[in-house]
DNA sequence: GGGCATCTCGGTATTTTTACTGAGAAAGTT
DNA sequence: AACTTTCTCAGTAAAAATACCGAGATGCCC
């Protein structure tokens, strides 16, 4: 009945699971695997119903992607672990972004697994973190340890200033809006480009929207240009 | 979850597919879902094993993602085109920006399915394909429509110079790299702030992003853990 | 008190960007 | 041939950003 069941010992039994994925192609696909090393799978495509499902008790392990608009699956999770939910996390994601994997832990992910992965990697993955363990992909442990990370930890300033800049005004506005001296927001501005060791304000943002620090505004077909 | 295969007409016979992403998990899984719909599914992981199977001449049809570093699946189907191979290719993607799905359209691709798409879209996309017609996920239908393409058409050398620019080049390297003068970069920036209505790099670069003019930079955050 | 981080602001200097002006060359269209 | 578009480049000027320097004020922790 199980195509490769030996090669793998299954996993555990009686385990069901929770998979959350914006992707529905690739949920639809994932599950089809877990359905061979697990008992139930159970599919969710946005963070409110991975939460109203995390907390069914009916689930004894999750699997999720972190972007699922409009509510991420790290605010999810925040909210699951204030509330007592010690169910299993693992993340998995396209992003390897040390600050992302950081914020993913911290926010009570018991596992992080790379969708370059191969799935047996997620079968360990999930093995680990079922035993109570933390489980990171090779790959991770590498680039979080040679990450900067106290370099991308951002003062209260320092994120009022790369959000107005992320909203296009210019340094004078910036200190208009905060009602602080242009060169107080050039310092903020400077530290900032020190911080993230570029050059200039459009690569700065470029970067803070890589690593996660800005929200980037994705193309959506119902919005048109407004003034904010 | 009954995923009754009957449901769906097969969509074909004697249907080999090959499966062309980045990610093994999801590669993985999309496999083991097509191989219900299908006879033969051979998955590969860049675009270089891309080019390679194509050619074989052993594939009847080609489901791609397009971002497969080092070589993109859309520098892949150029070539294989210009080599007079005629194979149909879905591209699947999580991008929907009306200039990403254009762009992979013009360099070949008969289809192109959204990754959130239920995978009951992918089926029907393979049918219209197999067919000999085109298919466009119905939302990227709506924002190719909606997009403000007419408007903010950029040429040639105002592409270069913007995507330079979000790369974080400053103009006198954008310059370097296209081997013109620096003025002529300026012109073209210039151009494009008119045309978007802005008055800084930023914020060109910021709408441009919404307009889906370019390519965000993924990753939606979540909570970054303060005060809450 | 001392150390530390953060926010605040200024001086100075250089480089870059922004914002106009105009204009020739090349390519394609009607 | 006339026209359009695009690409090319330059002059000028003001504004802004970048890159250093330094330093006082605040609050917080040990």
């Amino acid at each position: 009945m199980k195509t490769s069941s030996s090669k793998h010992s299954k996993t555990t039994r009686k385990l069901r699971v929770l998979l959350a994925d914006e992707h529905r192609c690739v949920a639809e696909g994932l599950a089809g695997l877990l359905a061979k090393q697990t008992d139930s799978v159970r599919v969710v495509h946005n963070g409110e119903a991975l939460m109203l499902a995390a907390l069914s008790g009916e689930v004894d392990l999750i699997i999720t992607d972190i972007a699922m608009p409009p509510f991420s699956a790290l605010q999810a999770l925040h909210r699951l672990r204030k509330q007592g939910c010690q169910v299993p996390v693992i993340v998995l994601s396209t992003h390897g972004e040390p600050l992302i994997v950081r914020e993913a832990m911290q926010s009570g992910a018991n596992g992080y697994v790379l969708k370059q992965s191969a799935s047996s990697e997620l079968y360990a993955a999930m093995a680990e973190v079922i035993a109570g363990n933390q489980y990171l992909s090779p790959e991770l442990m590498a680039s979080m340890l040679q990450a900067p990370e106290a370099a991308h930890h951002l003062t209260r300033r320092q994120r009022d200033v790369i959000e107005g800049m992320a909203k296009g005004r210019r340094t004078s506005e910036i200190a208009a809006e905060l009602g602080i001296s242009i060169r107080t927001v050039e310092s903020h501005r400077q530290a900032l480009l020190d911080l993230l060791g570029v050059h200039s304000g459009v690569a700065l943002i470029r970067e803070a929207e890589r690593l996660g620090l800005i929200a980037v505004t994705p193309y959506t077909p119902g919005t048109l240009p407004e003034g904010d």
